[in-house]
DNA sequence: CAAAAGAGGACTAAAATAGTCGTATATTTG
DNA sequence: CAAATATACGACTATTTTAGTCCTCTTTTG
């Protein structure tokens, strides 16, 4: 399914939520509970961040993490790809090397799947971290019926 | 990951065998035999692509499926959510109704994700299955370096 | 009626994901 | 310096999802 994982979303949620504290360091634990998510998890997701360079930490009392750029500049592809690893592929026989297609298994839809991720992933690109953001606030809070 | 299925590669061979020979019967044998793919498991996507309407089946000796419309009508998100159900989200809050966007977990990440939903299946939505086949034959066969 | 093909349910196996635990390291503060 | 708080990171377990098999039934054609 085209669906991601908590992983992303926990990372997507850690972001949004420093983007709209920027220059506060928020912790790992403080994030976690204002959504009620596992901490250890959520933390081993920050890493993965700041390895990446989108966050930057602080160990020690009153440490925790910031935005180490712009929310403007990083966009949702980023994280996706900081914390799925940069292979992202729709298929097995898209990835770097090495795959499955073989002589024997040549799969006909390589070439267009590959058209296909390239859009999903300037989709993906298409929001940045400040308009995740930023649309918390700007979409009007509608009731729905369901839910 | 943003990642498609087994089942749904192998609808997408499939619809793109029978995209390339409209009008012939091809049997979930032949074209499992051709891909290098589990027969049953490909027959059960087979059918669930009947059951949407996307594809005719033809019971008997010298059965077999042909695409029910044009492949020219028929898109990969079509494809993707009548083997996968329709409720495709990309995180858990999205779908249709009760899930665990409760009070207490008010995610935060709802409105802009199922923004950026939408824009992915409008990108699924971009190709048809009639591209999907041909682009087989468009694009130049590169010999790479791996692979 | 026999063979070939689809329909469909129950079940098993394997892989990916989610989540936990323990320990080490860094930083601040009293 | 000692205690407290926070990140870093590896190993491990549990859960869920996905992939795949098996068996039985129905339909169609020769």
């Amino acid at each position: 399914m085209v669906r991601l994982s908590k992983r992303v979303e926990y990372a997507l949620l850690a972001v949004q939520a420093m983007a709209e504290q920027a220059h506060a360091l928020l912790s790992a634990r403080d994030i976690a509970a204002r959504n009620h998510i596992s901490q250890t998890l959520l933390a081993k997701v920050l890493q993965q961040l700041a390895a990446a360079g989108y966050v930057r930490s602080n160990r020690g009392v009153n440490g925790g993490y910031t935005l180490a750029q712009s929310a403007t500049t990083i966009s949702v592809a980023d994280i996706v790809q900081a914390v799925e690893g940069p292979d992202m592929a729709l298929v097995d026989c898209q990835g770097s090397a090495d795959h499955e297609c073989t002589a024997e298994h040549v799969c006909t839809i390589r070439e267009p799947l590959a058209v296909l991720q390239e859009r999903i992933v300037a989709t993906l690109a298409s929001m940045s971290v400040a308009e995740l953001a930023n649309a918390k606030h700007l979409v009007p809070l509608v009731i729905e019926q369901q839910h």
